[in-house]
DNA sequence: AAAGATTGAGAGGTCAATCTTA
DNA sequence: TAAGATTGACCTCTCAATCTTT
């Protein structure tokens, strides 16, 4: 364990992938008790249920569900579209393009998963931390964030 | 966005799996433009490494790997011993059990992939948090951390 | 030529069933 | 019968190549 990190900036990193892992393990672990989608379609759901009717291209959409690429995207979309939670069209102005609207089942289908999925949040966040401190970690992790956005670690 | 959550913790949720997004992709770009290897082998090959030639049965491996499965860490064994990163007998005590050793290609590789690893740990983590946050983001983690890990939360 | 999106091929992951030894 | 680990079937994701429109 050298290139010197302090320990505590690891201790740190450790606990913040355990901590990941542990509570998106149990946020999806209640979904599917439940019945209900994975996260990922929460996640991709999410974004057209709160643009409340307009449509998204596919680039915005994929712009706003960070854990999934541009393609992985599409076929994420092509389930939900099966499976009647969404729908697409050809865009009308830029005809290369495709948007996508959330479907009344789409929107149906986030309420429904809303209350299993802040239960989890309750459990993890909520119940172990205060205003105060919520309000810390908020500002420590976008910090992070930021950091981690920042202009490319390695050019090509 | 009912079901009551104050907009504190939600934000800080959410700023969780933002940061969390951005780092491990982060991570995962510098390993592959080193022409290393992803973080699920550093992750396997890590703990194997530290018992510093102490062989690990499956079971306890797995356990040390939090984000995979146990028949998907059979998989990415298969590939590391494949790759000569680790090799595997049957366990001489309870024969129904497999040890896994990993080999001095494998120490070479966790050693070799370490600087890249930590160059983003140090943009991530370490430029942008003093000692005292580094200590507070763990020790709240650690909160989360347990409050996630903590028994059931749907029995079956 | 470049941008938006999809597709084919293949890598990696999971669950449930299986094999072996205890 | 149960525990440790693997396997078979299947699902999801990614990269690079492709198709269409600008």
């Amino acid at each position: 364990v050298s290139t010197e990190i302090a320990e505590t900036h690891l201790d740190a990193w450790r606990t913040f992938l355990n901590a990941h892992a542990a509570a998106i393990e149990r946020v999806e672990q209640a979904l599917a008790t439940a019945g209900l989608a994975p996260l990922s379609w929460y996640d991709a759901l999410w974004p057209l249920h709160r643009a409340r009717g307009r449509k998204l291209r596919m680039g915005e959409l994929s712009a706003q569900v960070v854990t999934i690429s541009r393609s992985g995207l599409t076929r994420l979309v092509d389930r939900l579209e099966a499976a009647g939670l969404v729908q697409r069209e050809p865009s009308t102005d830029d005809r290369r393009g495709t948007v996508v609207g959330i479907t009344r089942e789409g929107s149906a289908l986030i309420r429904r998963m809303w209350p299993t999925y802040a239960v989890e949040i309750e459990r993890s966040f909520v119940e172990v931390l205060s205003q105060e401190e919520a309000a810390v970690l908020r500002d420590l992790l976008a910090r992070v964030h930021a950091a981690a956005t920042a202009s490319d670690p390695v050019p090509a």
